[in-house]
RNA sequence: GGGCAAGUGGUGGAAUGGCAUACACGCAGGACUUAAAAUCCUGUGACUGCAAGGUCAUGUGGGUUCGACUCCCACCUUGCCCACCA
């Protein structure tokens, strides 16, 4: 055997993979009588070239695959591409090209580059997401819920991205910020097709309590973007200037308590009522114009100025039903119309934000509810009293709790019919529509009305047109002659078609069902074959899906099983977010030129020497720093392992002799079979692959470090243990340990069917261990011992040394605690 | 402002109530070599001591315990997520 040098690695690897590649080694079909185990990566977007984000990501997935399948699993383990989206649209539009050739070159040189790195994929599945195959269901599914009524039309204040001339959904709006572009984005209101996710808020968000095997963090994020709560909607008669009833407004709060302090009632900029309750009063002009100024704010300049608020009284008023008062209605700009019912009820005293409204515009305050021990007085207030405290000048409701009084206030409002109460939830319907060409178009056309009509099931999909103009603004949809309209088969009358194409994350959202049966062209997929392999059992994926793409599978799986498609509600039983990979503290990203390519730590080390440095240098779920230079180390331990091979492995089988083991020879064994336990633990466990890996570091120092001689006794338990190494090592390096094997004389074609090896108990015993000696939480001595002595025995052999004499000097003994095989601790 | 993580040698990290610093990187010394690389061996938290040893050390300050990196309380720092949500 050759030293293991970049050449031979080189060798090696390509040979395997394309092995694996001839035997469609990781090829599986649906089996009942096996116990099934679906592992799945977040797929790619086809950028053209992984990332060391990628590769973490892919190869934590591949130890878990492999791992099962040597487990006896029968491991659905497939790869696709999430592959539309504006990247290519740009790329198409640099180049003068169609979208289309861009992202098929791009996903050509990814999957070269995933074989590269030796992952056991399932290729005869792999799909992406811009074929029409794919896009068929997509599109399928979106008149499913047309049909129930789920997507539907709605003319909208929405986010407009002035770069990508496109409209991004509120997820996809970060810091009044574009999520791609990074583009300021401003408001602007267009017909568009929503998503009614907010008719399962509360099933996505009780059904988290079943998600026992998803990380705590993603939860309360998923929490609190659906951000539930629960309050009372108040409405209030509205009266003008000489109290005579014109309207009424909805309010909702979580604080009933306060009812009896509010000073003034605030709606949002946005609210019709606004302009409609100062048309053609003196006022209307300055009203409209801070209603325009406000709507034209961008996100980010509302949140940058913050605390700062702004309004003006409408010259209107309206009652408080609880105390008869009549309080001055506002408009300001801190209150937000898409939340609640886009009104406010102010109470000064108890609320912050309206505490400095009223400082600003000197509007009164009074204070209804006080602490424990103390009155407050409105005149020496410094900010709103937030916190629990006592009733006051609240009527019926003063002096008692004002925690009990927000349940006996909502009743009292609930009987009088001045509201009621309701749960209201900050998740907002998801805006689906985007004005680009690179995605699923929506299946619709419209009437001469111009009422939506969904395309007949049979004539999807409604494919992409090719004679389309790539020039960087508008719709480029628009531009097709051939796309523009829809003819009727029956009456041959022609419709406007709709040319908005749906957001990528609809595709993303169920391409994990998609993958058991990708090659079904008669419906979405066959039942069978999902019934077999979902849930998902492990789903690994960079923490920055935590609420959107997890938030929408989720979603799509709960229509499906109202549809009757599937029969779970949940689709990934166990979520893994693998942190990021860091250079110099940062993100690799290309703007800060750290990025490091894979591909050339390939050429220069081997696949599976990245991907043992990849596992080993952190915990999965936490951030990796990259250090260049410590991957040296995960080079030398495989080349190791490969020069234990050549040196010292025999290949003639031999039986074990039936002769005792000496002390050496059960220290090996013990080694070896608490590796397999520790290692098997920490796979099942939490995925600590670099306790694993260190583990298997630990094994190998104490193989080389065994003397064989000519004895064959020892040469059979040597062999036994290299085996165990190049098994235990196989998920993380398959290529080394398929060849190793080979080498070795394994009878299995494949390391990957080889069973995962079992910790034989009896020979981890010892027969001596060391009692560490404790006297009032000091180490005084260590001790060579027996296992499981008595305490008594203990005792006897402790005290009777001349060390821990000296430090006991004759004081009385308090306590003698016996930590079994572990410690004794004396307390003098 | 709210929520959730995390803070341990020169570095990545290990230990989740019982010997702090496993494993690795780096560094230093040595062997082999004409030389270098590679490889192998030895050492490597700080202070103190010729040595055996001793003392101190897991962000800071308290607490619980025979015993705390680990549990509790307060604070500091960093990271991530959310944020005018009534």
């Amino acid at each position: 055997m050759p030293a293991y040098s970049t050449n031979e690695i080189r060798r090696i690897e390509e040979k395997w993979q394309r092995i694996w590649d001839e035997r469609a080694a990781f090829k599986v079909e649906r089996d009942p009588k096996k116990k099934k185990y679906y592992c799945l990566e977040m797929f790619p977007y086809p950028s053209g070239k992984i990332h060391m984000g990628h590769v973490r990501n892919y190869t934590i997935a591949d130890v878990i695959a492999r791992f099962k399948m040597m487990q006896g699993y029968h491991v659905l383990h497939p790869m696709g591409y999430d592959a539309f989206g504006l990247p290519a649209e740009n790329a198409a539009i640099k180049n003068k090209t169609n979208p289309r050739d861009w992202t098929n070159s791009c996903m050509e040189e990814m999957t070269r580059e995933l074989k590269r790195m030796g992952f056991s994929y399932d290729w005869d599945r792999e799909l992406a997401t811009c074929r029409e195959d794919y896009y068929h269901w997509n599109q399928w599914i979106f008149l499913k819920m047309f049909e129930k009524g789920l997507a539907y039309r709605k003319k909208a204040v929405v986010n407009w991205d002035p770069v990508d001339q496109t409209v991004l959904a509120n997820e996809q709006v970060t810091d009044g910020k574009g999520w791609r572009s990074g583009a300021l984005i401003e408001k602007r209101e267009i017909e568009q097709w929503f998503i009614k996710i907010t008719d399962y808020a509360e099933a996505l968000l009780r059904d988290l309590d079943k998600l026992d095997h998803w990380p705590e963090r993603v939860k309360a994020m998923q929490r609190n973007w659906i951000g539930k709560s629960e309050g009372l909607e108040l409405t209030f008669d509205v009266v003008d200037a000489s109290g005579k009833k014109i309207d009424e407004i909805q309010t909702f709060t979580t604080r009933p308590d306060t009812v009896y302090g509010i000073t003034y009632l605030v709606l949002a900029a946005e609210h019709p009522k606004v302009k409609e309750w100062t048309r053609g009063t003196p006022v209307e002009q300055k009203i409209n114009a801070f209603v325009d100024e406000t709507r034209r704010m961008s996100t980010i300049e509302r949140m940058t100025e913050g605390k700062d608020k702004n309004g003006m009284a409408l010259g209107k008023f309206f009652i408080n039903p609880f105390t008869g008062d009549r309080c001055p209605l506002w408009v300001a700009d801190y209150v937000l119309y898409e939340y609640g019912t886009g009104a406010v009820m102010a109470v000064p005293a108890h609320d912050q934000r309206d505490f400095l409204f009223a400082k600003k515009y000197d509007l009164p305050i009074k204070v209804v509810i006080h602490p424990q021990d103390e009155n407050i007085d409105e005149k020496n207030m410094k900010a709103a009293f937030v916190e629990d405290g006592i009733m006051g000048e609240s009527g019926d409701f003063s002096r008692i709790k004002n925690v009990e009084a927000k349940v006996k206030i909502a009743d009292l409002a609930e009987k009088k019919k001045w509201g009621k109460r309701t749960v209201t939830y900050k998740l907002r319907d998801w805006l689906v529509s985007r004005q680009r060409y690179w995605g699923a178009p929506i299946p619709i056309y419209y009437d001469e009305q111009g009422k939506p009509h969904g395309i007949p099931e049979e004539q999807l999909p409604v494919v992409l047109p090719r004679d389309v103009q790539f020039t960087g603004s508008g719709n480029p949809l628009q531009s097709s002659r051939e796309f523009a309209h829809y003819t009727d088969r029956k009456s041959g009358k022609k419709f406007r078609r709709e040319t908005d194409t749906m957001d990528t994350f609809f595709d993303s959202s169920w391409y994990y069902l998609r993958f058991c049966s990708p090659k079904d062209f008669k419906q979405i997929f066959a039942k069978s074959d999902v019934d077999h392999w979902l849930p998902v059992d492990q789903y690994i994926g960079g923490i920055e899906h935590a609420i959107l793409h997890l938030l929408y599978s989720r979603f799509f799986t709960k229509f499906l099983k109202d549809l009757g498609l599937v029969t779970f509600s949940e689709p990934f039983t166990r979520l893994l977010t693998q942190g990021m990979v860091l250079k110099d503290g940062e993100v690799m990203s290309k703007s800060k030129g750290n990025v490091v390519d894979p591909d050339a730590v390939i050429s220069k080390y081997g696949a599976d020497t990245l991907r043992l440095f990849i596992l080993f240098a952190a915990p999965p779920e936490d951030e990796l720093e990259w250090n260049a230079g410590a991957i040296d180390g995960s080079w030398r331990f495989l080349s190791r392992v490969w020069n234990l091979v050549e040196k010292s492995y025999q290949k003639k089988p031999s039986d074990l002799p039936a002769e005792p083991l000496d002390d050496d020879d059960r220290d090996l064994e013990r080694e070896r079979n608490v590796s397999i336990q520790k290692i098997t633990d920490d796979f099942t466990q939490g995925f600590k692959f670099n306790t694993a890996i260190s583990q298997l570091m630990i094994l190998m120092n104490k193989i080389e470090k065994y003397q064989v001689g000519s004895v064959p006794r020892k040469q059979f338990l040597l062999n036994r243990a290299v085996q165990t190494v190049v098994k235990l090592l196989a998920p993380f390096a398959p290529h080394i340990c398929e060849e190793l094997w080979e080498n070795m004389g394994g009878r299995e074609k494949s390391i990957s069917q080889v069973s995962w090896p079992l910790a034989d108990e009896a020979a981890m015993e010892r027969n001596v261990i060391q009692m560490v000696v404790q006297i009032n939480g000091k180490i005084r001595g260590k001790f060579d011992v027996s296992p499981n002595l008595s305490e008594a025995q203990l005792k006897e052999i402790i005290l009777r040394d001349e060390k821990i004499k000296g430090c006991l000097a004759d004081q009385e003994i308090k306590k003698f605690i016996v930590i079994p095989n572990r410690l004794v601790s004396i307390v003098v």
